[in-house]
DNA sequence: CATTCCCTATAAATTTAATTGATAGTTTTT
DNA sequence: AAAAACTATCAATTAAATTTATAGGGAATG
């Protein structure tokens, strides 16, 4: 067995065609078919049904591609290793970013890094908090930002910034005079939050937990969007907490309702997660630097007291 | 870079020595010269530092090196794929037993299991739990023999048997005259058990949380083997708890403090534990059956009550 | 029903790679 | 200073991967 052999395995699986993964692969197509009749007669038993069109995996072939898959994935960290060792800033990186920090912070870093560390190839992924560990832990995922702190075993968080939040209330809301609004003015039982998985929610809540606002009520809406949330307030059916950079690009109307927090102002902690073992730790030190340079621009608030919530 | 490669790597790493790593591996001395040169050429850094005798790893050598060896084990991991597929009962199989249950259990069933399956190659570990853990989750082990229930995501428990616990009182203990004891006639401050890390403490301190006796007292005394124990017990120190196999092992005079607990016992759980993914399956259940058929005869309780000890 | 098309398998030839035996060169041991 | 213990290198050999050419099996097409 040869890690090419399983390449060419998982290229036949993808494609479902010898003649096709042949190509993808670079060789002839007697090259893969006589490869892979090797790897069979080797393990003694068939890794594809060619009987079916397309060409289907038998039940053992699906177990042997997924571990294909984990045997290649292991195998390219060993050029990770020496691209670390090497200082090298480029190749394949792969970053997972949660929904709610996606389309707010990604704007704002990713022209600056692609111009001054174009040999880097960034791959990002929109996940949850719960995929983003799972992947950084078993290598899927080279680093990630999400709401923390997530107390990991193996990974390790490094802090990015504090997003405060702000209310977004209801016109009819009776703090709507007030100038600045306290996490006491808010009814909890009329909260919209976002629904699970997005972390944003855990943050909301365990801030509301460690200051002992949640109490025995219950969360009557949730809802996948900012969007979604922001109508369902204007419909007046409760009020909604934003993280900062996301206030930034509503409309006038919306903008109106917005209230800040008085100090101490309730935040998030937004951080870049990655393995302990800090395989591409160059080159997720460049992401850092990136992102603080940006971000300091965007929210100046260092001398302003903070709640930063425990997520989890 | 081959699988092949990455063997002559380690091989090398292992023995420090070409000449011998080269007769390891049934190959000449140049063929591992060339190819790991060949290697260390592709990805353009020196694995070994050939300068010293005995040879030395390179810094980014210890890396790879450890990489390596993930690869290898997960490409082992094809074979036993198939295996499970075939229903072969045979090869390398890894199991993990805690200390507490060693000594105990291994002699009871291991001449059993190799007599019949003799194409199997045990391999038996003394383990910490956490080291089961981990190891069972990255494929350092097959299987394992703990105190349960663990509750560890992708691992499966499967209850071998409930061993009761038996108290082992000094001759000056209040109730030194009953026939039989409750976990109520023990004075928690004065109880003897084993080092943190041997899970059966664990099940015991779990059992007395669960019935509420530990409240604020401390445990005085920890050490690392039941004979230890046994010792402190003599000396008066205190009572102490052994599972009952281990108390069929003991001399007259130590079994004379031996005192049964009166029905609910106190009892752990031992399970045998495996990965979700039940790649040695076929292996595992006939190390079960193995197991359960010479169990049987040494715990004969079914119709006895029993409290099993949540573990952690 | 024959023909064409789209695949995969097979065969022989070729290229590439791994391995070996022989030996030179180095460092350590004696 | 000589011997011993290793590793690197070279040329020769063996083994393996790849290619070109082609055969053969279905499915689709007319």
């Amino acid at each position: 067995m040869t890690i090419t052999q399983l390449y060419y395995v998982l290229a036949v699986a993808e494609y479902k065609n010898f003649t096709l993964a042949a190509e993808k692969c670079f060789v002839t197509q007697p090259t893969l078919s006589m490869q892979i009749q090797k790897l069979e007669d080797e393990l003694d038993i068939l890794i594809f049904d060619r009987s079916k069109k397309p060409i289907l995996l038998t039940e053992v072939g699906e177990k042997i591609v997924n571990q294909a898959k984990n045997i290649v994935n292991e195998a390219g960290r060993i050029k990770d290793i020496v691209d670390q060792q090497k200082g090298y800033i480029g190749g394949e990186f792969k970053v997972g970013i949660i929904p709610t920090v996606m389309p707010t912070l990604l704007p704002m870093f990713l022209n600056n890094f692609i111009k001054k560390y174009p040999k880097v190839n960034l791959i990002i992924e929109e996940q949850t908090t719960e995929d983003i560990i799972k992947k950084l832990k078993n290598g899927h995922l080279d680093c990630a930002i999400a709401a923390t702190p997530l107390e990991e075993e193996n990974l390790k968080e490094i802090v990015l910034y504090y997003e405060p939040f702000v209310a977004y209330v209801p016109s009819n809301h009776p703090s709507i005079d007030k100038k600045e609004i306290e996490i006491s003015d808010l009814d909890l039982d009329k909260i919209l939050l976002l629904q699970d998985g997005h972390c944003f929610r855990n943050g909301i809540l365990n801030l509301c937990k460690n200051n002992k606002y949640i109490a025995d009520s219950h969360f009557q809406l949730e809802s996948g969007s900012f969007e979604t949330l922001i109508k369902l307030a204007d419909e007046g059916l409760g009020t909604t907490l934003l993280p900062y950079l996301h206030t930034l690009d509503l409309n006038d109307k919306n903008k109106e309702k917005l209230k800040p927090f008085k100090d101490p102002k309730p935040a998030r902690e937004v951080s870049l997660i990655y393995p302990k073992n800090e395989l591409k730790i160059h080159i997720i030190n460049a992401l850092r630097e990136t992102i603080s340079g940006v971000v300091r621009g965007a929210i100046a608030f260092s001398d302003v007291e903070i709640i930063s919530p425990k997520t989890k």
